[in-house]
DNA sequence: CGTTTTTGACCCGCGC
DNA sequence: GCGCGGGTCAAAAACG
């Protein structure tokens, strides 16, 4: 699909601002984390970072924005390849341009099953530099994973969706395996609503480290991936792919050995892709990535799950603010695409054997 | 041998 | 208070 069929304008009002901020996350590395505190002309839109989190405004919170960055970096083009001038922000509505507004309510849509049917609190898409994929990045800080492993013994990260920030980036599937971060699967179940289940990993780099990964596919658009990032890494950003995983499979697709039912192959392999592509493994092809750089079409997404409910308006409108103050931590990152192409796509399509939500995993146990 | 993936079960938050 | 659903754990299997 093409960027176009993302009413990208729509929302891109945002962008800008966001950009500047992202910028300036994606530089830092500090622990710490002053996201904002950078403001060097922002290149291209690869980052958006856009502060969301109000509930929460801790310190940490930066550290937060920082690793989540990070992990959306990888995604970034290295080789910079988006070079489309952060359209004025404006009043993306008047889209009317757009090719296709239809694409904007997917994404939404999607958000809203993803999230329980509840609507996102704003969406913003980046024109399209070029025109093919393209990959939607939103991240939001969060910290208070953090905050409870300081606080409180780890007993189970279980803070609900209300309590918990997290950084939601819808990428196509190149970009999936476009992350520097090592992780490791550690759980999928099929989602309610959605066809495709949903994958969890966690950030293998480092034992500590609480950084959790989820993946799912997007119902409406099975081009785009819904990637939500939660915790905060505990360790410096690998600085290329990570070597721990020495024993990935990735090239295995058959590694589904028991093809039960509902084991959904198709995921897995999509997975693996993402995953291993990322950190792990060697991008069997760069040239799969480059091939990427050409289309871009930066969709981001924000989705406070929060406040959800709060309001959607009021989002837009804070975005804006937001933008130039990005003083709580949180942040939303916008994030090109990056390539990595991989036949998920094939399973994702339409192979999954029985994915009706109810599949792998507990189902819900 | 080490690491990751797969998968069933458990735990817990949230909504009704 | 109950049920649903999501998120995580842990054991077994697979791969390099």
């Amino acid at each position: 699909m093409s960027s176009e069929d993302w009413d990208l304008f729509a929302v891109v009002r945002s962008c800008s601002s966001s950009v500047s901020t992202t910028n300036s996350c994606a530089g830092h590395e500090d622990n710490r984390g002053n996201c904002k505190q950078e403001q060097d002309p922002p290149p291209p839109p690869l980052f958006t970072h856009i502060h969301g989190d109000r509930d929460n405004k801790e310190p940490s919170s930066s550290s937060s924005c920082n690793e989540l960055q990070d992990s959306c970096k990888p995604f970034l083009p290295a080789t910079t390849t988006t070079t489309w001038s952060p359209p004025p922000l404006l009043p993306p509505p008047t889209v009317s341009s757009s090719p296709s507004p239809k694409i904007l309510m997917k994404q939404e849509q999607v958000l809203h099953e993803s999230q329980d049917q509840k609507p996102p609190l704003s969406v913003r898409v980046f024109p399209p530099s070029t025109s093919s994929s393209s990959s939607v990045f939103v991240f939001r800080g969060q910290r208070d994973q953090l905050l409870q492993q300081q606080s409180q013994p780890p007993l189970r990260s279980r803070k609900r969706k209300n309590q918990q920030k997290r950084t939601i980036c819808h990428v196509t599937q190149e970009n999936l395996s476009s992350d520097l971060w090592a992780w490791r699967k550690y759980g999928q179940k099929p989602i309610k609503g959605s066809p495709y289940p949903r994958n969890y990993y966690r950030c293998s780099s480092s034992k500590g480290c609480l950084a959790r990964k989820q993946v799912e596919r997007s119902n409406l658009d099975p081009n785009i991936f819904i990637v939500t990032y939660t915790g905060e890494h505990t360790h410096p950003r690998p600085t290329h792919r990570n070597s721990l995983a020495g024993s990935t499979r990735n090239k295995s697709q058959p590694v589904n050995p028991v093809p039960k039912p509902n084991n959904p192959s198709p995921l897995s392999d999509t997975v693996k892709e993402e995953i291993h592509l990322s950190p792990t493994t060697p991008l069997k092809g760069n040239d799969d990535v480059q091939a990427t750089n050409g289309d871009e079409d930066i969709i981001s997404q924000e989705v406070n799950m929060e406040e959800e409910e709060e309001e959607e308006e009021e989002v837009e409108e804070e975005e804006e603010d937001d933008d130039d103050g990005e003083d709580d931590d949180v942040d939303d990152l916008l994030i090109p695409n990056l390539a990595v192409r991989d036949r998920d796509d094939l399973f994702f399509a339409g192979n999954f054997p029985s994915w009706s939500a109810g599949s792998s995993g507990d189902g819900g146990g």
